[in-house]
DNA sequence: ATGATGATATTTTTT
DNA sequence: ATATCATCAT
């Protein structure tokens, strides 16, 4: 017997997945169950003991930072790197299909893609071009209602309105949207994965070959599959490869987005053949964690059903903080990271998980005042930056003239004198022609435009056309420097004296760094440099931040968390509405996927889970009260500590309803500093008007008081009434009679 | 062409 | 409370 680096680590259950027959299989690994492990171990075994060819591995994932992480490991594994090994995103390798068979796919040669943004400015110009109202045609709903179609494999061709007005305009739009970008040779994110199902489908050759080549095909997150995803894989593996699928229903959170959780039953009735496995044993969290976790998410119906346990410690209990508002739950939090850190902790052991990235705000503002460094994930990434998109736009239009958008964008950026009228005239004449605004203009010149006009855009022109003269044949970030120069970006932003403009331009500058760390990660295609880029920029804008690796409290949104893990979490803001969210709270199907989110969320920690809530809470600049988290109920009573504050003298004596249990299980105790804004909640805003009190109104009937803000006669009541819906009453003149 | 003004909405996010 | 966005005035 010889060590095995590919077995020897596994437990029994890893292992005879990672070593199942090469047939199809199913494996559900829990959280923290060593999913990412088995995928690279089944690549590296099939490589190293099955003689597998390396090509002949297709390896699917749905974030960048995934799919490094496969490949460093399987690399690791091997000891080499096995070459021609496949390993990528859902788009990623879509993009990579395209590439290769632009002309059977029916795209342009030099097919640029568009990040969402993009795809709304797109979606707002045809609004504007067919003159529709963008209240009554909210841009966000027909994005919406595009990208769920081509989520779900639907053309706009293939779909009827049912002799609904509303839904026939939708997929009008929809028509529209694809001839524009057709025009402009742009595909947006949701089309690389419908045009590459497409290619197959529809080039028997071209699916003849793939197939013969990936007789191995392995996914992960499966359970965050969409219908084309799904129906790509179906295609692509056929009958005789071998599908090896990982995923955990019970951490499918993106059901808002098209995933879907049915895929992994669907698998099993798709290849009646396949074995399944479950990973339930975890090697992350406590034995209370666990438990917890397991009790919250027991609540759920319909699971494929599957317990996690551990072998380790139980640990500490979960620790339960009611905060009065939002202020006092961020300086809790803060308190405890500032004692792990005496005792001598670290700051990224630590992660603030929340449900929606505006409570980061208060955090912050803490943080940075007592000078605990925190980095949030989340918002926009380096990439999305509007002066960075803006120096993309003036670079696709070096490599695709008729890519419209681009030009728009940039046509009179700097300012160059090329008002909205002199656009408006092009844009016309390239609707008449069916022309791209590049053609347009070249034809409007001394013709429909000005004199002045005239020159301007052909000042415009030119620079377009020279600068790609200029740049042919030089290193990616010198093209990208004299595109910068040429085009007076940097210029325009320096001019700037605000603190913005001086970032903007630094950003700049940190663009031609990108672009000259570029290359050396190239290996796809033997695209010419600049189109690779560009790709790369919108299809991997990811983690820009990642190189930020000082030690620093991690804060993210629960969805971000996914797949990660903290020695400590905080799961903050633990109220009903805000997490459930109120907008999920209707349907059953929210709801457990809210559960799915809480448990993702309680699964992140190895040590130490703390759940936190405020009963007040400002959002959207009115006070709140809200009822604890339903999670917080549904998680088992015997493993939750309740840390509530020792009563201070700064305590205001009103506040009686803690009177009864303060201090009891307060183990520490944290001064707290009076602060505006608590006495509203010592007294009520008038007798009998309290949260969930039913009331009755003189004209609006009887209701239910749903919020209260401020005290007194000027305090202001939100109630629904069963009628007339909800409404704000003014106490002083409402005359609420309670009931 | 630029900035002030007012209306509006405000889960979650990768690619 | 606040951020974004369209419209309007300068």
């Amino acid at each position: 017997m010889t060590a095995d680096p590919i077995l020897d680590p596994l437990n029994a259950a890893q292992r005879a997945a990672v070593t199942a027959p090469l047939a199809p299989a199913l494996v559900l690994a829990g959280a923290g169950s060593g999913k990412t492990r088995v995928l690279t171990h089944r690549i590296a075994w099939l490589i190293g003991t099955h003689q597998v060819s390396p090509q002949s591995i297709l390896a699917v994932t749905f974030t960048n930072k995934a799919a490094g992480e496969m490949r460093t490991r399987v690399e690791r594994l091997l000891g080499i790197a096995p070459g021609v090994l496949w390993i990528g995103t859902f788009h990623g390798i879509a993009h990579r299909l395209l590439r290769r068979h632009w002309r059977e796919a029916g795209l342009i040669e030099s097919f640029q893609i568009i990040d969402a943004e993009d795809q709304q400015r797109l979606i707002k110009k045809l609004l504007k071009a067919e003159q529709l109202d963008e209240t009554r045609w909210v841009p966000r709903e027909i994005q919406w209602f595009i990208n769920t179609n081509k989520d779900a494999g639907h053309r706009p061709q293939g779909l009827k309105s049912g002799n609904d007005p509303t839904r026939a305009q939708m997929i009008r739009l929809y028509g529209l949207y694809e001839a524009a970008c057709a025009r402009s040779g742009v595909v947006d994110f949701a089309e690389l994965l419908l045009r590459s199902f497409e290619l197959w489908r529809d080039q028997p050759a071209v699916l003849q070959h793939y197939r013969q080549r990936f007789r191995h095909v392995l996914v992960d997150e499966f359970q965050d599959t969409n219908s084309i995803q799904y129906a790509w894989l179906k295609l692509l593996v056929g009958s005789q490869s071998c599908p090896f699928v990982v995923g955990d229903d019970d951490q499918s959170v993106y059901g808002w987005r098209g995933a879907r959780v049915e895929n992994l039953q669907q698998f099993g009735r798709d290849f009646p053949a396949a074995q399944l496995f479950r990973l339930e044993q975890n090697y992350r969290s406590t034995g209370a964690i666990l438990a917890a976790a397991n009790g919250l998410i027991a609540n759920n119906a319909g699971r494929l059903g599957k317990t996690l346990w551990t072998s380790g410690a139980q640990g500490e209990p979960i620790r339960l903080y009611a905060a009065f508002n939002e202020r006092d739950e961020a300086e809790f939090v803060c308190q405890r990271i500032r004692e792990h850190v005496t005792r001598g902790g670290v700051h990224r052991d630590i992660a603030v998980l929340y449900r929606s990235n505006a409570q980061s705000r208060v955090f912050e503002e803490i943080f940075l005042a007592t000078r605990v460094p925190y980095r949030v994930y989340g918002g926009l990434r380096f990439f999305e930056r509007a002066e960075i998109k803006d120096a993309l736009a003036y670079l696709r239009l070096l490599v695709n003239r008729s890519d419209d958008a681009s030009f728009e964008r940039v046509v009179n950026l700097p300012t160059r004198g090329i008002g909205a009228k002199s656009l408006e005239t092009v844009r016309a004449a390239a609707r008449v022609t069916g022309s791209s605004l590049w053609e347009a203009t070249q034809a409007c010149l001394g013709e429909a435009l000005g004199a002045r006009a005239s020159t301007a855009m052909r000042g415009f022109l030119e620079l377009i056309e020279r600068l790609t003269a200029e740049i042919h044949g030089l290193d990616l970030h010198e093209q990208v420097d004299r595109m910068l120069a040429a085009t007076g970006l940097i210029e325009f932003h320096q001019r700037d004296k605000a603190e913005r403009g001086e970032a903007r331009a630094e950003n700049l500058e940190e663009l031609v760094s990108a672009a000259r760390g570029f290359g050396a990660e190239r290996s796809d295609t033997d695209l010419p440099p600049l189109e690779a880029f560009l790709a790369h920029v919108t299809l991997e804008s990811g983690d820009g931040q990642a190189d930020a690796w000082e030690d620093s409290v991690q804060m993210m949104t629960l969805h971000t968390a996914k797949g990660l893990e903290f020695p400590i979490v905080f799961l903050c803001g633990m109220e009903d509405g805000l997490f459930p969210h109120q907008r999920s709270i209707g349907t059953l199907e929210g709801l457990e996927e809210e559960r799915r989110l809480c448990y993702v969320g309680m699964t992140r920690a190895m040590r130490q889970l703390y759940l936190t809530y405020a009963e007040q809470r400002r959002l959207h600049g009115i006070d709140n009260f809200s009822q604890p988290s339903r999670f917080i109920k549904e998680t088992p009573e015997e493993l939750i500590e309740e840390i509530r504050p020792r009563i201070q003298v700064s305590r205001p004596v009103a506040a009686g309803r803690f009177a009864e249990d303060g201090g009891v299980h307060g183990a520490v105790s944290y001064r707290r500093t009076g602060y505006p804004g608590r006495s509203s909640h010592a007294e009520p805003a008038a007798p009998g008007m309290r949260l969930g009190a039913r009331v009755r109104h003189g004209k609006f009937g009887e209701g239910v008081i749903l919020n209260l803000e401020g005290s007194g006669p000027q305090a202001r009541v939100q109630v629904n009434f069963e009628r007339q819906g909800t409404k704000w009453l003014v106490m002083q003149y409402a005359n609420l009679e309670p009931l």
